[in-house]
DNA sequence: CTCGTCACATTGTTGAACGGTCCAACGGCC
DNA sequence: GGCCGTTGGACCGTTCAACAATGTGACGAG
């Protein structure tokens, strides 16, 4: 007892302790993510083991690790390629995400909860002004999210931030071509009236402009996915 | 395209594809679930590897592939161990539950969504008339997963499955003697409450519904869990 | 054009090995 | 007795080499 009172500034800290697979496995992510790896590229074990130099099983290791997302696509005997961007897999992110959102703004919300919500849309006005398409999708993402935090459950933040990941992934990747989404001028007027239901605790009506604007913004991505087929 | 027509009969198959590493996983995940990998116990690869008869390699596979669910914890240098209930860990669970399901409930509800839960429900009134608890558990998981496939998700299904099995992983390992659920007459009239919200399309009273019975069933768990200590 | 066949690339799995880390036990020292 | 360095063993993380099994594409016969 004694000697743990003199040791009263230690706290628990954490090391480095990350294998190699799981470093692998961040950068095959990171590369995933910022579009060096395209969707459908085959990730071959013994190049990827090579240029990284680790051993063959350890890229085995990483990539086990990263299937938990759905970033890659499994096959027996053909191992694993960077998932392709199906509109398939978009509506049901989407129909998640409508799920989750309506859902957390049809309950009763805290205090802290409509703080965070007021400062995620503060950040995406911003965002909309300085015109960088990657960072308004970041931060439009980074308002839902913060709607989710109304269940009150870090289950379902991280099963939420887990859908963004793969969203912005798809987002990126279909969008070849600029979103423009500042360009929509409704765009960010939908956020300010969701946060004003919100704020006034009319959950009906946020649900309703949450329901609206999900599918307001399933609309503008068909038109452009549409627009690039063409 | 001629040869396309003759063959009107065939539809995509999947194989057998499944490979040592996922059987493995699979293996190891029942032993879990049914109580004979008790919570704590280390997962030796070597042990493990020797007694099934394949390599440490593939069990180490197997084991990074039954990381994805939380039914083990994972320490660098000190191999996974079968997770132990927490009642932190059941908190997060059970907060994760309320918010999904009193977010479900308080949708609209399609016709078919109802009939899944009213199917549920009979399915666990048969259950407790029986009187096998690992069964009651099972169907009243069923009955609340019904509910939140009202969010009409996949995704979210998906999500709910893994936290129905986690918890019942749990609620088998805490209850070591019985769980008695069919001995609390409210137990069953709850859930016919909340169908009965539910298809009246009266969604506060729904939310309300649930949000009681899964404070309650908390609260029991609670009473349990503190009885059992002393 | 279709269908075998065959060689090649890649994955799945195994076995062995080496260094590093954790852990418990032992023994010296104050 | 309590504290600390050492020691040894168990186990994990990682690498390497090899073989079997499967997918893939090309080539040629009919």
């Amino acid at each position: 007892m004694a000697s743990m009172a003199s040791m009263q500034g230690l706290t628990k800290m954490s090391f480095q302790r990350v294998s190699t697979a799981e470093q692998v496995r961040d950068h095959i992510t990171t590369l995933i993510l910022d579009g060096s790896l395209k969707p459908g590229t085959p990730l071959r074990e013994n190049t990827i083991a090579t240029t990284l130099g680790v051993s063959r099983n350890t890229v085995r290791e990483a990539v086990l690790l990263l299937g938990q997302s759905r970033l890659i696509r499994h096959e027996m005997h053909r191992g694993a390629i960077v998932a392709e961007p199906t509109k398939d897999a978009l509506i049901n992110l989407y129909d998640a995400r409508r799920g989750l959102e309506v859902g957390a703004v049809s309950l009763p919300a805290g205090a802290e909860v409509i703080a965070g919500i007021k400062s995620a849309l503060d950040d995406l006005e911003r965002a909309a002004d300085d015109g960088d398409d990657r960072d308004i999708v970041a931060k439009d993402l980074a308002f839902h999210a913060a709607t989710v935090r109304n269940f009150g459950s870090e289950r379902i933040d991280a099963f939420y931030a887990q859908l963004a990941v793969e969203l912005s992934f798809y987002l990126n990747a279909l969008a070849a071509s600029r979103l423009d989404y500042a360009a929509d001028a409704s765009f960010l007027e939908e956020h300010r009236r969701i946060y004003a239901a919100i704020a006034a605790q009319d959950h009906a009506t946020a649900a309703r402009c949450v329901e609206d604007h999900i599918d307001e913004t399933i609309r503008r991505l068909h038109a452009r996915l549409d627009a690039a087929e063409a």
